[in-house]
DNA sequence: GTTGACCTGTGTGCAAGACATAGGTGTAAG
DNA sequence: CTTACACCTATGTCTTGCACACAGGTCAAC
């Protein structure tokens, strides 16, 4: 199967089928007729894994330590275990960092509701932005 | 001023304000006899709205776009309410797919708990990671 | 004069793909 | 057998917002 077919199948982009393979974390056969990429199965099986350890958090780099250890025949569970740990508590700091953007930017469009537009001075850009209290 | 100081007096790192200097946010004087920059209180003022503006979820696109409609003696607030709805949009997104992903590692973690670790086979590499399931 | 701590600008790196592009393929019509 | 043309390919570059690395400059103490 070629690049656009393998991404269908698996719900993704033939983009990121090119750049998984680019960094190598499939090495599908290349046809020496065309040069065009030849995914197998066992290529395809690879992919569906890398898709699901992107969803469940995990980054290329953690997907690579793992795919290691498998083809070594080590067990990557432990390693899965302690990853997904730390990922949970990053992604636990960018939920807590974004709710408190979101909550400012709500907070400035209500503020900003009745408030009138102003030409800039040689000290104010914006009065709304340099105005705006974020309250705590 | 120079960098770091100007850097500590807004909160923010040496190389956020080298960053907007280098894309030229900001154009400090230059000390010819030794190259710094020399930061002033009129760029301390737009570096100040700049970082305002970054924590209300603007882009430094969309930061570069208002100030050249301030210097055009444009007024800005049109396109800066315009913009935050976008950005806000945008924000609502993210947040939504965040979520998603939060719930999907800490449900896997759970799952997780009672499972054993195994060896990779021919066709399995994490039984953890391909037997997971995200519950709708 | 010299040490040494600290500071500077500039070059490069990062994540995870998306986008641009030059050229190849393949099918259908003529 | 051409030619046309839609579609596909691999590869190179771009994105965002800084952080980091590094070679060299500054400046006070000795």
């Amino acid at each position: 199967m070629r690049v656009i077919e393998v991404a269908k199948k698996l719900g993704t982009t033939a983009d990121t089928v090119r750049f998984y393979t680019r960094i190598e974390l499939l090495q599908p056969k290349v046809n020496p007729h065309n040069r065009y990429k030849e995914y197998s199965q066992s290529d395809i099986e690879r992919l569906k894994f890398i898709v699901s350890a992107r969803q469940l958090g995990f980054t290329v780099d953690d997907i690579k330590l793992i795919l290691n250890q498998a083809q070594k025949n080590q067990s990557p569970c432990p390693s899965v275990r302690k990853i997904i740990e730390q990922r949970l508590e990053e992604t636990e700091r960018q939920f807590a960092e974004l709710v408190r953007t979101r909550e400012r930017m709500k907070r400035a469009i209500q503020q900003w509701q009745t408030m009138e537009d102003k030409m800039p001075t040689g000290t104010m850009i914006c009065h709304m932005i340099e105005n705006f209290e974020a309250g705590e």
